[in-house]
DNA sequence: GAGTTTGAAACT
DNA sequence: CAGTTTCAAACTC
């Protein structure tokens, strides 16, 4: 781990070459020079450019695997012909391969002393032996490419049995790759490089600090790992997370059944199709990064976005990276990247697209793919759950600061692309069962995708982005568009004409009404109340039921501000009415509550019941993704993804600080402005994962100082209005809503 | 994907 | 402020 070469896969892999074992056997083996080569081609060729491939599909990773699990088995015994079948079907390497063991298998008596090696190696348990022939493949893969001499007898066994371990524990490493053979590790550069590539992905998948364990295993010299057999090695040194990991726990369990045996690999498929796909794809959009700690780090670097700076005139620019955790930075999602979210994405990846700006904005990511105030820059893209916390933290922490709230610049991840790593952590954990769910919502563009305006020149407010404070991106299908950073001047002249006209116009539209500090728990029983939009709405044709509905659409009941007709709305009519979903908070309300959202035709299908339903969001440990869950339930899966909801929550937490409440408070609004939940959903969309301790987001509230305020699942984002301090804080946090201004990057 | 509906935003 | 037009999202097919 500590190793200085740690920073590329490739010298990962020369570390290997330059190992002892290595050494050795590259001395004593006379035929250095033939498996010196490929093995290091296989180093050289494993760029981690050809990792893209790798990534793309999983399946394909795990035909590979599959491959040399055959390959495993291709033994010169005709006892085994029917491996002689596989071996035909194997590329012309495996073929050349199968020769090369031939010959080794000549050498019979080196070979049988390798394998007795091997058996006291304890590689025995896993392969069942075909007697000398497995053992003697494997042997012969190995002594092929690494030391595979035939003088080299007892060396060679010394060898192979450091090869074997050293195999077992770059298989180890791989998690899902369990099933690469040992052999195949070394046989093939494409064995290799499937491996690595699984290695990656691992790495990709887990957080930085599974990454490192992973790492640090294969780095450990090779010799530790050689007491156990490959299954017991593999349970000792995997991490325990991983263990935990069901597609991990099936890759093991066929490893130690029947990987060696029988060529499973349909299990091993299956297991990593289990993999979040997406996070594979999120790999893909780096395929030339390295696997060390700042590889993953980059693998997980989501596309950085331009952000707007709401400041005033002088709208600072700053670099979200650093300052994210110091700066409630708003930032747009930068072009540039896009297509690594996609690529990975298209679904579940997209979940967090853009920031909004202002607090409209930030409210109002709901679905749209709202950004995350940064989590800190991209790299925590792909968060893992620690990073995640660490980002939460990060996020209050540096909200928490008046800096910060003064700056007004909220960063966003981009893409939801951005949030990629939350979803596919969600799904990890999860065990993936939304992903299939999300597929079709958010595949692509769908979940990134932004405005569509064809003739305001996204410079009015018809234009979600720029009513967001927020930059058009690629995945808007504008046309004609000016709300770029190309023409900030324009944007930021315009937004002050507008601004002018009305002051409010980027403010948030769902306002809190009540003033008085109410305890958390009137707050969260009575939110929609609470919370009202605005203007109101004049709705005549929708009843307040659909999202033309701004009242709906924020999730906020009508008021007497509002106009509208026959309004109906579930979180409350206008005519004080209970919102049916508001108003109770136990159980029965809670079942009350989700029958009136049945009913509404829109609502049902995107209703989320459970955690799993609820996913992108329940996974978020972050505030931020918490403050989404609250707000956005009702359309999470069919409205955008939220563009910026953050905001809010980071202003929140920001402005936490501040004390003064004497202004209405601006209500965290839902996906399009910020969402409030009814506070029966609330408590019961609330993933448990949220309510328990062991949550991201209680390490965060414990961890968080201002853990009362921030914190609570249920008081500040379970809730549908953010806690009040955070709706004050809002306002007072974020000045005059800033003018846009040019992104850093 | 195209067309329709809807209501906010913009304009008069 | 009211009425009308414009606009783009939401929705439907």
């Amino acid at each position: 781990m500590d190793t200085p070469e740690r920073n590329q896969i490739g010298s990962s892999l020369s570390k290997h070459e330059d190992s002892p074992v290595f050494n050795y056997l590259s001395n004593l083996s006379p035929i250095k020079p033939m498996k010196s080569a490929p093995i290091t081609q296989t180093f050289t060729t494993l760029n981690f450019s050809s990792l893209p491939s790798i990534f793309t599909s999983p399946h394909v990773s795990s035909h590979k695997e599959s491959r040399f699990l055959l390959r495993r088995h291709n033994t010169p015994d005709k006892s085994q012909s029917e491996f002689s079948s596989y071996i035909d079907v194997s590329s012309n390497k495996e073929n050349d391969v199968f020769v090369d063991v031939n010959q080794l298998h000549n050498c019979s008596s080196e070979l049988q002393k390798v394998s007795d090696t091997l058996d006291s190696v304890g590689r025995a348990p896993l392969e069942p032996l075909h007697e000398e022939s497995d053992l003697s493949i494997d042997l012969s893969h190995n002594l092929k490419n690494d030391c595979g001499s035939p003088d080299s007898e007892g060396k060679a066994a010394r060898d192979e049995a450091s090869q074997s371990a050293e195999a077992a524990t770059s298989s180890v490493m791989l998690d899902q790759g369990p099933s690469i053979s040992l052999p195949a590790v070394h046989e093939t550069p494409s064995g290799w490089e499937s491996l690595i590539s699984d290695g990656a992905d691992l790495l990709m998948f887990d957080s930085p600090n599974i990454a490192a364990g992973l790492k640090e295993l294969f780095k450990s010299p090779p010799v530790e790992h050689m007491g156990s057999s490959f299954a017991s090695q593999f349970h000792q040194d995997t991490p325990d997370f991983l263990k935990s990991d069901p597609a991990f726990l099936v890759d093991v369990g066929e490893l130690q059944n029947e990987t060696y045996h029988h060529a499973e690999t349909e299990v091993i498929d299956c297991a990593r199709d289990d993999f979040p796909s997406t996070m594979t794809g999120c790999m893909t959009s780096h395929p030339s990064e390295n696997v060390d700690d700042e590889s993953m780090m980059s693998l997980h670097r989501g596309v950085r976005r331009r952000c707007l700076v709401f400041d005033t005139k002088g709208a600072q620019r700053k670099s979200l990276i650093g300052a994210s955790s110091s700066n409630p930075s708003m930032c747009m999602n930068d072009n540039k990247k896009r297509d690594a979210s996609k690529i990975g994405g298209s679904s579940a990846l997209c979940i967090l697209p853009g920031i909004g700006l202002h607090l409209n904005a930030l409210a109002t990511s709901g679905d749209r793919g709202g950004g995350q105030v940064s989590v800190s820059s991209s790299a925590t893209t792909f968060q893992s759950p620690a990073t995640a916390h660490e980002s939460v933290l990060d996020v209050f922490s540096g909200a928490s600061s008046q800096e910060n709230a003064d700056s007004g610049i909220i960063q966003c991840s981009e893409d939801a692309c951005l949030a990629p790593g939350l979803v596919s952590l969600d799904d990890i954990n999860q065990n993936s069962p939304r992903k299939k769910r999300r597929k079709p919502e958010s595949s692509g563009d769908e979940s990134c995708k932004r405005c569509n305006c064809k003739k305001s020149k996204c410079l009015k407010l018809y234009c979600e982005c720029f009513a967001a404070g927020v930059y058009c991106i690629g995945t808007c299908a504008c046309q004609n568009c000016f709300n770029k950073p190309v023409h900030e001047d324009t944007v930021l002249a315009t937004r002050k004409q507008i601004e002018s006209r009305n002051p409010l116009a980027f403010a948030p539209k769902v306002i809190r009404t009540s003033d008085p500090l109410p305890d958390i728990k009137d707050e969260v029983m009575n939110t929609p109340a609470s919370a009202r939009h605005k203007r109101g709405c004049n709705c005549k044709k929708s009843s307040c039921l659909k999202k033309y509905c701004e009242c709906y659409q924020g999730g906020v009941g009508c008021s007497v501000n509002c106009r509208c007709e026959s309004c109906k709305n579930v979180f409350g009519t206008k005519d004080g009415s209970a919102p049916v979903a508001v108003a109770t908070q136990d159980g029965d309300e809670e079942e009350e509550t989700e029958k009136v959202e049945m009913n509404n035709k829109g609502l049902q299908s995107v209703m989320p019941h459970n955690n799993e339903e609820h996913n992108p969001n329940t996974f978020l440990a972050t505030p931020l993704r918490l403050t989404r869950m609250s707000m956005q339930l009702p359309f999470s899966s069919k409205g955008k993804p939220p563009r910026s909801s953050f905001l809010a929550v980071d202003s929140a937490s920001g402005l936490q600080a501040s004390q003064k409440f004497s202004k209405p408070n601006y209500v965290n609004p839902p996906p399009k402005f910020q969402r409030n939940y009814p506070a029966g959903q609330d408590e019961t969309e609330m993933p448990e994962m949220l309510r328990n301790n062991g949550s991201p987001i209680s390490a965060v509230k414990t961890s968080s100082p201002n853990s009362k305020r921030v914190s609570s699942p249920h008081s500040n984002f379970g809730s549908s209005p953010a806690p009040r301090s955070t709706r004050k804080l809002i306002l007072q946090s974020i000045p005059s809503f800033p003018s846009l201004t040019q992104p850093a990057d």
